[in-house]
DNA sequence: CGCGGTATTGAGCACCATCAAATCTGGTGG
DNA sequence: CCACCAGATTTGATGGTGCTCAATACCGCG
């Protein structure tokens, strides 16, 4: 399941900019390189973790798209999706188990650390402990914003406001914006947000019919950003 | 709007177990006492910081109950509720500015420290660097449970939900659990969870009906935890 | 080419939002 | 102490959005 490729050092890597490497010092990167497992490949569907397990590790999404979901009241629920430079795990470090599953979408590669082994680089290394409240300050800034949409607005703008966020995610390390594919199946993103499937197929139809995106399969292109806002900004609620 | 009431020494708080000062030495304590503003009383309606002013300051509720809120679409919506013990600015850190407002709802105390100064403090204290990290990944946990309260159920499962939590939290810091208060209004609450005030006055009905709850104007008491339960896990959705 | 899972589209109905009115509450001043 | 008022809460009636069930269309894959 976790075939582990040749460890790739930290100052090659793209996402060192905003990952942990940013933390420290580029004269003590060799600390974090002998800490940081990276590249497990997860082929499709495949599980990094299970929720209720013992939380052990922080992994970092290098390539490819995560989920997490969780069980309630004997139903999957889908929290969250992970896109490349994101950290899975972040909530499960206080509570000693994962709170949720954590599966691929599509064939990925993740870069694992141990909790115990980040908190022991903090304690040598004062910047990496800026570099957590910063990453964490974002993590749940970002986590309030989901609540606002989901918790507002009618079907299509909750759809428009995820688009939208998805987008910009997905969009911070590519250059050319042409588009953008949503690995994840039209369950689970209904399931994120609260929604049943049909009503997320209905609409991208209202959407797509607006002039506000185009899509084809599970490509989306956003045709015109200033409609697709005026779909978020949409009564009622 | 603020007044100051002679500082308490962070060792004499009850509720510095759990706050900052339990992340570091005893002997090392004065070095908070001189960075954190205790007792600080906010009056009911009286505001905190304000949404998109510069973020400074982390602040700590000692006594009494707050709320966040945001503009969305011209509309007010309630981010969050904070408790004794809560911290209230977590997510702005990173952000510069406060995300959203915070009102006292009742006459209320809080603590604050400013993000220099507690940054400056964690580079000299290393289990202070322990203590937000674990913060923080609490504070995502609570928020990921909360989307799943928000996001799964129908409206009295919603409330159900959202009265065990809150029960939770509200009965951490005090002895007797005879009951809760809700100090915010119906209207309140029915923006956080998402839904009209009337639909909130109709579940509080059903609630009180089936026996789990029993309620005299914003007084609750939870009167059979398992029928309560049930109504968490009500389907439809 | 045929199969299974995914996505779309349609019809009917339930739940909740909205509007409206009545009741309750707390606070103020007579 | 009581009358009064404004805001909050509850209760009622109605309509719309989105869920459910069902059928069809689409896609990837063997």
């Amino acid at each position: 399941m976790t075939k582990t490729t040749a460890n790739t050092d930290c100052t090659e890597c793209m996402l060192a900019k905003q990952c942990v490497p940013s933390g420290l010092p580029l004269k003590d990167l060799f600390h974090l390189n002998s800490a940081v497992n990276t590249n497990n490949i997860f082929e499709a569907e495949s599980v990094i973790f299970r929720q209720n397990t013992t939380a052990t590790h922080l992994y970092i999404v290098k390539t490819g798209v995560f989920k997490t979901q969780r069980i309630i009241n004997d139903t999957e629920h889908v929290d969250n999706f992970f896109l490349p430079g994101e950290f899975i795990g972040l909530d499960s470090i206080a509570g000693g188990v994962y709170a949720n599953t954590a599966v691929a979408i599509e064939r990925s590669l993740v870069c694992k650390i141990e909790y115990r082994q980040l908190a022991a680089l903090r304690k040598r290394f004062p910047g990496l402990s800026d570099l957590s409240v910063k990453t964490y300050s974002n993590a749940l800034a970002a986590a309030s914003e989901q609540q606002n949409t989901i918790t507002l607005q009618c079907a299509s703008a909750r759809l428009a406001s995820f688009l939208v966020s998805y987008n910009k995610r997905a969009s911070l390390h590519q250059q050319v914006n042409t588009g953008f594919n949503l690995p994840m199946t039209r369950q689970d993103i209904a399931s994120h947000l609260g929604l049943a499937a049909e009503t997320i197929s209905r609409s991208f139809s209202k959407l797509s019919n607006s002039g506000a995106i185009s899509k084809e399969g599970r490509r989306v292109n956003i045709l015109d950003a200033a409609i697709l806002q005026e779909h978020v900004m949409e009564p009622p609620r």
